[in-house]
DNA sequence: AACCTTTTATGAAAGGTTTTACCGGAGCGA
DNA sequence: TCGCTCCGGTAAAACCTTTCATAAAAGGTT
């Protein structure tokens, strides 16, 4: 860890509790009861106290208070790519924007932490933490591995952990739901798109884009349709990577009748491909994505998608990291819902609601009750 | 501060560097050596350290570091608002992301910091970081000042400060220009939309809203049209809010032109609104907004907008706050230019390029130039 | 062998807080 | 008056690392 090197801008050395102490003619044993628990020191002892931190402007160390209690009140939001890359990513803001809810009302910090120098376990051995959500990172990974040893508690979304709390959604059913929509309106030239991997995952289909995959794969099985190995495409999670996967399945000659993406903003970068190459959605070419992020309700045609509580994720993992912190509560594994949102990147199937139900997925109420559930 | 009162996961003691000098059979300063200093040491007694650090997953508690270096390497940046509506928000992930890309490269963490039970003050206190960037908040907010006592350092973003750096962007030459684009289209009844700020800004015209309102006042005089009290509506920064207040001027009588909004996320709900009430834009209607949120270029009429360097400001605050902490740097005052982005919600006035330069404006690269003009 | 100079390693302090154990004194009952 | 409890407060240890001054070891000279 490199960080800073100089010295301090100005040369005032902080007040201490010393400082207080002297001031208010008592020890800093007293001192420190006053701020935190006034009970056992005589009211005017208390407000003399007080009096003289105020004067001096005296805050406690965070520092000295984090070594002592070794809690620093931080959460550390880990992830697997720069943090520029985070905040650009919409899925990681409603991500982190979930996670927030929960720190801000129990007035925790939020510390993001991305990859020190390429290396994430030096980040996380120098990040000041009392746990960390880690997204989109298998337990296994040689990174993480080392959180364990430390006795860091942790809590793992968008993956699989054994030794440690897990949150995920549906992607599987909500997969399926998606390639059956598909396939009941009659289609059977389909583009999917999915996305790169590690190698170790894709070998085994591990991850979510192996669930996904899985559940795109099982509806194919189901309605006796057969998916060529031409059809699924593997390309980046950007709006260009949709776009350019879908031009060059065009130009090779593919010419499917309907889109199935592992992610909205793939879906809509092969949309808007689609468009240029003159293509009508959803007369021509239906399309489906996977996540709804807003983006999704806001593009041209609004994309048709599989709805998952993204911030409901970061919701649920902070509660179990905070709720394992406070009391060790027992590990769990969580699995939200998903939801096929009709819109209008695909044909209108019914006069039924625009807004149809998963048949695996379930209600927000629902997947509160399955936390609940498991939560004994 | 609340935070966790529990135990710890484990009673796993964590490793600590006696544990590691007991196995080497060296003492607690020749670890650290090994790891800080290695040249003071033979070599064979550090491989002998590093291979017993290793084996038993050693790593410097961050805490203990902090407290004995003054430094944890991380920075904090402080909102004036719950960190959940600040995730919601595109300019501050925007923001962020500028942010983030500078203290990624340098390999230092990133907390964002918002009110702990309403009080700024006391997570300012608790928060471990070495140096603040405050956004949107002004120097004198009386929440702000205890920094400048406890001696930590910041910069101010979007705020004026006598005592420390600060970066803004050229608002009011922005907002000139707005105003100035649709005053030379000839329009003379215009609404415009800023929005709410405490009173003492108010009152003054100080910050953001201020300055905007200025280049718009500035730009109304310029061509010798008035500017009702009337025209100037307060609202919400909130799509919600443009809405609002444009239906309800209407529903008031007032038949305006044009709309002049002091941030994108307002004109683009005053276009919904106008939409809604049968108002062509911009035949009927011309909108312009402030900010070139990612959104204004998706909206439907796409937005002409002020574009100001959201990402660059988060970079520039950031170098400058890292600087302060190395080096102690002098204190800078920088302005950022803005860009008039001529859009499809204004009518197009002449077959120039479409994006086209305000005159106090400038190119990014002259952003930076100012930047290190400024720099001696 | 004695002495000097480097090199290598260590002891102890410092950094600021919290907390445990304890102490002196006051009040009270016997 | 003795002995007991309770109250208000304090001393000191603990949290873990880094660093300064210094000691010990190693190596080289005479």
């Amino acid at each position: 860890m490199k960080g800073f090197t100089g010295a301090m801008g100005e040369g005032v050395r902080r007040v201490t509790i010393h400082d207080v102490a002297g001031k208010a003619g008592v020890s800093t044993a007293a001192v420190s009861h006053a701020f935190n628990d006034p009970e056992r020191l005589r009211a005017t002892t208390v407000t003399r106290i007080l009096d003289a931190a105020r004067d001096l402007g005296y805050a406690p160390n965070p520092h000295a208070r984090a070594l002592h209690s070794q809690r620093v009140g931080v959460l550390g939001v880990l992830f697997p790519q720069p943090i520029a890359t985070v905040f650009a990513n919409p899925f990681f803001a409603s991500f982190l924007e979930g996670i927030g809810s929960v720190t801000d009302e129990r007035g925790i910090g939020l510390l993001t932490v991305t990859p020190l120098g390429g290396s994430l376990e030096r980040a996380i051995a120098a990040a000041p933490v009392d746990g960390f959500v880690i997204i989109g990172l298998d337990e296994r990974h040689a990174e993480v591995a080392p959180l364990r040893k430390r006795g860091v508690p942790f809590v793992v979304v968008d993956g699989d952990a054994e030794t440690a709390s897990s949150v995920n959604v549906d992607d599987e059913g909500g997969a399926y739901a998606a390639a059956n929509l598909l396939l009941e309106h009659g289609h059977r030239d389909i583009l999917v798109l999915t996305f790169h991997a590690p190698p170790e995952e894709l070998a085994k289909d591990l991850g979510v884009r192996g669930r996904r995959l899985r559940g795109y794969r099982r509806a194919f099985v189901d309605h006796a349709v057969a998916l060529d190995d031409d059809a699924v495409v593997r390309t980046f999670v950007t709006l260009e990577g949709g776009d350019m996967a879908f031009a060059k399945a065009w130009a090779e000659g593919a010419r499917p009748t309907a889109v199935l993406a592992a992610s909205d903003i793939m879906a809509i970068g092969a949309m808007r491909a689609a468009k240029r190459l003159g293509l009508r959605i959803p007369e021509d070419l239906e399309v489906i994505g996977f996540d709804d992020i807003p983006l999704a309700a806001a593009s041209d045609p609004a994309l048709t998608t599989i709805h998952q509580p993204i911030a409901d994720k970061g919701r649920v993992a902070t509660r179990l990291l905070i709720r394992e912190l406070d009391e060790g509560g027992p590990r769990e594994r969580i699995v939200l819902p998903t939801e096929l949102l009709l819109r209008e990147s695909t044909r209108a199937a019914s006069k039924k609601s625009r807004t149809q139900r998963v048949a695996k997925g379930g209600t927000e109420r629902e997947g509160k009750r399955i936390l609940k559930a498991a939560a004994h």
